[in-house]
DNA sequence: CAAGAGTCTGATCGATTGATTAGCATACGT
DNA sequence: ACGTATGCTAATCAATCGATCAGACTCTTG
């Protein structure tokens, strides 16, 4: 048997930490909460990642890096196509995203409602290359007329609340309405209103 | 000198308890946080509340009280109105108050993510009422054709996300865009940016 | 004026928080 | 084979949490 590598317990850490900063904010999650879940003992949290501050900060470059490349994935693959159908599918695919991993909007509604060196970090380092790059898409097509005159910065906003609120908000969404957030036909059918209404038919 | 009221530190206290609680969570906003704000010892948020779950609860009934009687005196003021029309003047009545009370949305987003009895308490009580009125009124709109056909579950929740989202992130919106959330202006856009999207030009 | 109810504070409780320390066990380098 | 670095745990720290209790002050009532 090899020497028990330090990586996997890095990693069920970590995966314990989206999952629990994201339900419970930062705050409200403790380091024993998320250190059971992983199966391991509180202290071992302060080895692998020296405070409470340093473990946060590493499940969101986790979680957002995951974001960043999907999104960077998908347009990789439509080179050369349209704004328009460009914009349809990059918006398809961050509501698909944000239906999977809801811990993403989550997080940035806990920790982007007050200021503070957590949301400044947030900002700089995640949030505003997926805006720019949002925005100068949008700009782009409102433009061109493809989509209302609307001022960018409020389509994103739009954007960034109408796709993931229903995902978010999933154990509400089931007990309000009896539709179930998880199932695929739900999210497809939810990536189709968010691009009716922003792109029309 | 008359003897003190208790009514006026009961206000303050609630006051600072919808701030807090909506900006730190209920776990991240301590009571001796909220009584230091309410300019209070801690204590006497037990004798006018008997426990931090109750003070929540007052709180949010305060809180939510005020969003359904925005929205109920806008529609007194709307009979005989066609369904078009009224639905366009509620949803701007809705991004007006969420512009102006981001805590109500901030609260959802905060309790509504996980199941417990806080969020059996928040959907019974609060939410189901105004969801089951807002699918109601979308229903007959889509049935007549004036709104893309689109689910009214699925609408509910592109509303109640692209409406509040921009103010619920204000802190955000400001770092990130240089956008002022708080300006008339910019609510008075963004409801027509909302409205423009639902119901067309 | 005296008794009592209502409003509020100081002191303090046990529980839980993030963090630190000393030390155990195992596999690798020499 | 021996020493050492790595991965991990048990025990425990001070600080802060929600909550309780006894008592002080003030106005009302009889």
């Amino acid at each position: 048997m090899t020497r028990p590598s330090a990586e996997p317990t890095r990693e069920r850490i970590l995966a314990a930490a989206i999952d629990l900063f994201s339900e419970h904010s930062f705050d409200g999650a403790s380091t024993r909460e998320i250190s059971g879940r992983a199966g391991v003992t509180q202290p071992l949290l302060h080895y692998h990642f020296r405070s409470k501050d340093d473990l946060w900060r590493a499940a969101v470059d986790e979680l957002f890096g995951a974001l960043t490349e999907a999104l960077a994935a998908r347009q990789q693959g439509l080179r050369g196509v349209d704004d328009v159908t460009t914009a349809r599918l990059l918006v398809r695919e961050f509501v698909h995203f944000s239906a999977t991993h809801p811990q993403v909007h989550r997080i940035i509604t806990q920790e982007c409602k007050v200021d503070g060196p957590r949301m400044d970090w947030l900002v700089e380092r995640h949030i505003r290359p997926l805006y720019e790059a949002t925005v100068t898409l949008f700009a782009r097509l409102v433009e061109q007329g493809l989509v209302p005159d609307v001022p960018a910065a409020h389509l994103y906003y739009i954007v960034t609340g109408a796709g993931p609120t229903m995902f978010v908000l999933g154990p509400e969404c089931r007990r309000l309405t009896g539709i179930d957030p998880t199932d695929p036909d739900v999210i497809d059918t939810h990536a189709d209103a968010v691009c009716r209404l922003l792109f029309g038919d």
